[in-house]
RNA sequence: UCCCGAAUAGCUCAGUCGGUUAGAGCAUCUGACUGUUAAUCAGAGGGUCGCUGGUUCGAGCCCAGCUUCGGGAGCCA
């Protein structure tokens, strides 16, 4: 089916083979007895070295080859006779598909900065960089299903378009077929969403949750893996305004078990994304590496590869809010006033202190629980009161990594309807919007669990980029839909 | 949205105290050389110094506003 691929002709050469190559031209070098043009195909970061002799091609063929033009190569496998690689294709007969005038052609066979990738991102996944950084992107989304298949999860796909704003996650892109110039108004001049296409007002999901708990709920474990969107006004290297998100949903799922499942699942994609993407990570390392020759000795991170191993190879500290303030009050910076930002029991957390947390204190990823009631949302579990425990709390995990803060955030739900539907009046939100989740809690309720993974978040981590939006295809952000 | 910084050749950048004709490396093109590895060597072409206004005899450089980009913060995943 289809072409081979040059990750296979490079894996599992039979020299003496004929192929035919369909690939992008990355480099050609012309000499008195070779034309040696590296083709890639995007199946793997390596190229595949074809050779022709001079007098072969036409002189406009020829010149027709040039970076980024797309090639077929018709010609034999055969043992190189240069150094950089084992095989190479014996050219017999070039077709070209496409050309591409270096004058125009914006990729020159050199070093680009990633805010320039960034301009012509419609072109970026054919560089090496972005090509190893969307492998290892595919090879965590595989990694993820595989994770929850194996393990008797249910992948449950949770709408993209919702009625409710009820999690309160972020400010929501409105979904509607108005005419926006001329909308129908009702008696008050308001706008009329009763004339919408859903008849009501619609928006972009902000969070797969609430529905991946109704599946929960009968399933008894599921996941949901899709696009959610947050309106926020963000611009940092961590917040997108479409992002994917995994979120976990299990019945009978303690707080504990939830701290369990998300430690090992982040573990297990990691490790898979070690086994399987040995060339794309070995490549980002050297590439981090290289940027970092001007740091200091000191601020420089650690080795890509050693850092994911450490993730994978040590527990997660696991303490709790409370203890987290007791740490953070103690703490040198605290003491010398050089957080912006006050600490005492009932703040939430700043990344100044998250960050001092996991990269100071304990130098590994912490899963933080048992939070201030007041500083999270309405489903989460509402604690038994605890000696030394100044506040109320609920049973909520985040799990911080170093680098790139909350990678996971999740709690144990609150199962009780009397509980909860106060809990939904004290945030002020209409229980008519959420009667559907309300009834989970009326017929056949059970304690169950859940959190959210930022997939984008993950792959920032495993890839090691410093910008979120180097780290998906098309990004959107604030000002920023051109791809 | 707030704070800080940046914007000069296709890309990455330098440009001294405000001074007369704006530079380098890479890329591109031409030539030489070569089983080459993002080849090497020589040469050539390539600029509205982000935009608008101001200060000045004179502005790439100083000032103001705007735009865009980057870093940090907030919001969060």
């Amino acid at each position: 089916m289809g072409p081979i691929q040059i990750k296979k002709i490079v894996e599992n050469a039979h020299v003496g083979e004929s192929v035919t190559i369909h690939a992008w031209v990355r480099t050609k070098r012309e000499s008195k007895n070779a034309v040696f043009i590296a083709l890639n195909d995007g199946s793997t970061l390596h190229n595949l070295q074809a050779v022709a002799e001079p007098g072969q091609l036409s002189e406009a063929t020829l010149r027709q080859i040039t970076t980024g033009a797309c090639l077929k190569v018709i010609g034999t496998l055969v043992e190189s006779l240069g150094a950089g690689q084992s095989v190479e294709v014996r050219v017999q007969e070039i077709h070209i598909y496409g050309t591409a005038d270096p004058d125009e052609y914006p990729l020159q066979p050199k070093k680009h900065s990633l805010e320039f990738l960034r301009e012509i991102a419609h072109l970026r996944p054919r560089t090496n960089t972005f090509g190893a950084i969307l492998r290892i992107r595919h090879a965590l989304a595989f990694a993820v299903h595989k994770y929850y298949n194996d393990r008797g999860f249910f992948y449950l796909h949770a709408p993209v378009i919702t009625a409710s704003d009820a999690e309160g996650a972020g400010e929501m892109f409105r979904v509607t077929t108005l005419d926006m110039n001329k909308p129908p108004r009702d008696e008050a001049g308001k706008i009329d969403y009763k004339e919408d296409f859903f008849g009501r007002e619609t928006n972009l999901t902000v969070s797969g949750q609430l529905e991946g708990e109704l599946g929960a709920m009968a399933l008894s474990k599921i996941y949901t893996f899709g696009p959610t969107f947050r309106a926020e006004n963000s611009n940092t290297t961590r917040h997108l305004a479409e992002f994917w998100m995994i979120e976990p949903e299990m019945a009978f799922f303690e707080l504990k078990d939830n701290m369990d499942l998300a430690e090992d699942f982040v573990k297990s994609v990691i490790g898979y994304a070690l086994e399987h993407c040995v060339d794309d990570l070995d490549f980002l390392e050297k590439r981090q590496a290289d940027e970092e020759k001007s740091k200091p000795q000191q601020e420089r991170a650690m080795p890509l590869s050693e850092k994911l191993r450490f993730v994978v190879d040590n527990p997660f500290e696991r303490l709790t809010y409370t203890e987290a303030i007791d740490i953070l009050t103690k703490s040198k910076p605290h003491k010398e006033k050089k957080f912006q930002y006050h600490v005492e029991w009932g703040i939430d957390l700043q990344s100044e202190h998250e960050r001092y947390l996991v990269e100071k204190h304990f130098k590994k990823p912490v899963i933080l629980t048992n939070y201030p009631r007041a500083i999270k949302s309405f489903y989460m579990k509402v604690d038994d009161a605890a000696p030394g425990v100044p506040g109320p709390t609920v049973r909520a995990m985040d799990v911080l990594f170093p680098g790139i803060g909350e990678i996971i955030g999740g709690s144990q739900r609150e199962e009780n309807y009397d509980v909860l539907l106060e809990r939904v009046h004290e945030v002020g939100i209409d229980p008519e919007n959420l009667w559907w989740y309300l009834e989970t809690r009326k017929f056949g309720t059970a304690p169950h669990s859940g959190f959210g993974l930022g997939f984008e978040r993950l792959v920032q981590f495993v890839t090691g980029m410093g910008n979120i939006r180097d780290v998906i295809p098309f990004p959107r952000y604030p000002k920023s839909a051109e791809f």
